[in-house]
DNA sequence: ACAAAAGTGTTTTTTTTACACCCATGT
DNA sequence: ACATGGGTGTAAAAAAAACACTTTTGT
């Protein structure tokens, strides 16, 4: 009836994990070192075994990468172009992830990759069809972070009220008034003074929140 | 380095289905004849060949199954358990597609297989585990059709308001105020007179409507 | 004392909600 | 003439937007 040769692909899961730095979103890219493609950028990947879900994979990837295991992400979008890698049919399945800088920098290891991150602005060459599949998960990233769940993944305790409002910005692509934004964020009631102050930067020191522990479902906008 | 033997796997592309009758929203399911799972309904489905995207698959899929080839269909999500099928190792891409009744009438063909639309908040038993998949794409309805790109899908030319502001009830699950819809819809801009009247049912004719060319990012919420 | 960035309230505008009567058709 | 469902406007309430000065720190 079937033709089983025809029916068996290789899956890659392609991860798409972001951080925000230094009012910055920034996405994690890895230096591809090998013609073709050589000095392009491509999205930290992996095969999908038998025995694994593709979530599975994807927090494993990240520990190969950056020996990062307690990652969660979510499943995205898939590119099932035959051709979207010339050589073999490869479907790709690809997820979105956050990591905060405080935890990055404590627990993230040593890797022999060469990596960087890059605001989602200002993207590099990327190999095979990586940017479009970047750019999915950017324009989908306005929608996810309207989400306080997970924009608490990027903010995890200790953040000012400026900070938070730069991620808005970035990911709104627009500017908000500093007393509205403060205004309606405390309305909608989901984060809290930690009682302590942003010490050491120029200018008035900022108050320090935390999100609140029930903020599920609630949104942004 | 990789066990080859151990990166290929199956891939199911399912489809969702939906339409607008008779003020609800329906799912296109079909009815499972053999044991086990006799008697459920499952999800119109295929399996993805080498040389076709899940896109394409999706679409081949319609007209096997009702003789429609021309339906569009969406990548939603994707399910990976790897004994989500008890027998095999089965990777589950989903879709959503729209269909309006009048192509529906007009075009489908005949069908071997037995079918039936069911409203999305009472869905049969169904196999495997397709009433998770499909509460997944039914939560995401929400958004989906919050674009009037997509709901014009379910609605391409002359429906009347009160037709429209039932969908919108039933994505919402909450009633609407009809002078308040209206004004809504009018100030978007985005639907035309056509000139005629819904004639033929009781009370009052209502107007008959179109959406306009260009609505193309103009979404209801 | 000066520069830098954060904190704070009020007014205006816009958007959303609430609400009731008349109209056009079928029977 | 009656039943059925569609069409229409206005006022009140809520939400969003506009806007400028004071405070706290580092240098």
């Amino acid at each position: 009836m079937y033709d089983y040769e025809n029916t068996l692909v290789k899956v890659e899961v392609l991860n798409h994990l972001f951080m925000f730095d230094k009012g910055k979103i920034k996405i994690l890219l890895f230096k591809n070192e090998v013609d073709p493609y050589k000095g392009y950028w491509f999205l930290p990947k992996g095969i999908l075994l038998q025995e694994e879900t593709i979530e599975e994979a994807a927090t494993e990837i990240m520990e190969k990468y950056i020996g990062l295991d307690s990652i969660h992400f979510t499943i995205n979008h898939a590119f099932s172009a035959p051709n979207r890698i010339p050589t073999e049919r490869v479907l790709a399945v690809t997820t979105i992830g956050f990591v905060d800088g405080v935890t990055l920098s404590l627990k993230q290891e040593e890797t022999k990759y060469d990596y960087s991150w890059f605001p989602i602005e200002s993207l590099p060459k990327m190999v095979y069809d990586h940017s479009k599949i970047a750019g999915k998960a950017i324009q989908d990233l306005k929608r996810i972070l309207s989400s306080f769940s997970n924009m608490r993944q990027l903010f995890p305790s200790d953040f000012t009220l400026p900070e938070l409002q730069r991620a808005y910005e970035e990911v709104y692509q627009e500017t908000l008034d500093r007393r509205n934004f403060r205004k309606k964020i405390m309305t909608l009631d989901v984060i809290e003074e930690t009682g302590e102050n942003n010490m050491g930067e120029s200018g008035r020191p900022a108050k320090l929140y935390r999100f609140k522990e029930n903020i599920e479902g609630k949104t942004f906008l």
